[in-house]
DNA sequence: ACTGCGCTGTTACCTCCGGTAACATGGCGG
DNA sequence: CCGCCATGTTACCGGAGGTAACAGCGCAGT
């Protein structure tokens, strides 16, 4: 995004060495760790990247143009609503079910960054967040509450998710593709439709 | 919860005087910067609290216990379904409005433990899940599937909300009554009812 | 052929952090 | 008077991010 690869093969060789590390060993991965990964020693990498959030920040840029382009794609789906909805959701379990440790990454990368932070959404998921929103957007018909509410609820779906992903992921509490019905059912307002359950006795051992 | 605060004073003490520095710089404080605003040094700490970890554990638990009984109370006010959604909505929102730093402890602790991490829920926020979740099963009839998806939900929503509640406090969108709106409609499947809008022409421009 | 420049690389160091070892002090019940 | 226990200290360790200073190398330009 920034450069063309061609341009500064260096850099390149130099982001496939920590790639390596981060996959190895998750993304508290120490500079000298990937600098002894790449060869080399710590300053080189300080010169390329700068500091350490542009080393990881180089590096989620490369992988978050997959994950966006893919979710992107399942946002224009030519096809019924509920069947594009729950094709962006099989997209985005698909995509950190494949490979975890870049997901992780990019989804709960290490803070370091003091200034402005205390935000639940990463970079990679803001800009998910954002194309959720644009989608919501141009598709649907929410009256002059639109903008706010497409707004919000891009945020709020790529939290839900985010959150419904990690713990699937961690536990994996049933297939993919029930996992899907569950989050497009709680969209669907099945919580607000479902029937009541009597309240529950004092002493309900009877 | 641990132990009564008239047994062990001093730990009390060392608490409130982390809980000031954590107020004044964010969760990231030194442990130098707590002891020296507690008028100690280093070692103190480390008898009383283990490691930095029990420290913010400690702190964290403190401000849990509120917030969770204002959630769990919210979640069995006798209302009709869409108000106590509303209303648990409402008393989340007001919580990391009073006081926007200690939520932040609780909702973005820094991760520090490398073990089993790469979980978008901090504790305190997985136990409002559990809260949600319960409430779901005991007062929702799902079905067979009730399982499944309220443990799905329960994160989900509280996924949903975090990330919908960092973005209000950051940017003020809206009053807080709207914000509530905005997410119980999405939550009562608002998304999914509401009427298509005609597909953008490539040149919408003239 | 020499010079300058830009990129690659090194060693050695700084500061700050979490965490620990070793030692000193003071009150208090037996 | 004696342990004992909690309180407190200084001084240190290893490792993190980050920087300064220096050394080689290839390759233009004159």
């Amino acid at each position: 995004m920034t450069t063309e690869p061609r341009l500064e093969p260096r850099r390149e060789q130099l982001l496939n060495a920590a790639d390596r590390v981060v996959q190895r060993e998750g993304p508290s991965a120490s500079m000298n760790a990937i600098a002894a990964e790449a060869g080399i020693t710590k300053p080189i990498l300080y010169r390329h990247f700068g500091d350490r959030n542009g080393l990881i920040g180089a590096l989620t840029e490369r992988h978050t143009a997959g994950l966006l382009a893919a979710v992107r794609s399942a946002l224009n789906e030519p096809l019924e609503r509920r069947d594009r909805v729950e094709h962006v959701l099989d997209v985005y379990l698909a995509a950190i079910e494949s490979r975890p440790q870049v997901y992780r990454l990019l989804t709960h990368p290490e803070p370091g960054d003091p200034t402005g932070a205390g935000n639940a959404l990463a970079p990679a998921l803001r800009q998910i967040a954002e194309e959720i929103t644009r989608a919501v957007q141009q598709q649907i018909d929410l009256g002059q509450d639109g903008p706010l509410l497409s707004e919000t609820w891009g945020r709020s779906i790529t939290g839900m998710v985010l959150a419904a992903g990690d713990w699937w992921l961690e536990t994996r509490p049933c297939p993919r593709a029930r996992m899907v019905q569950a989050l497009a059912d709680l969209l669907w307002g099945r919580l607000a439709a479902a029937a009541d359950l009597p309240p529950m006795l004092t002493a309900p051992e009877a």
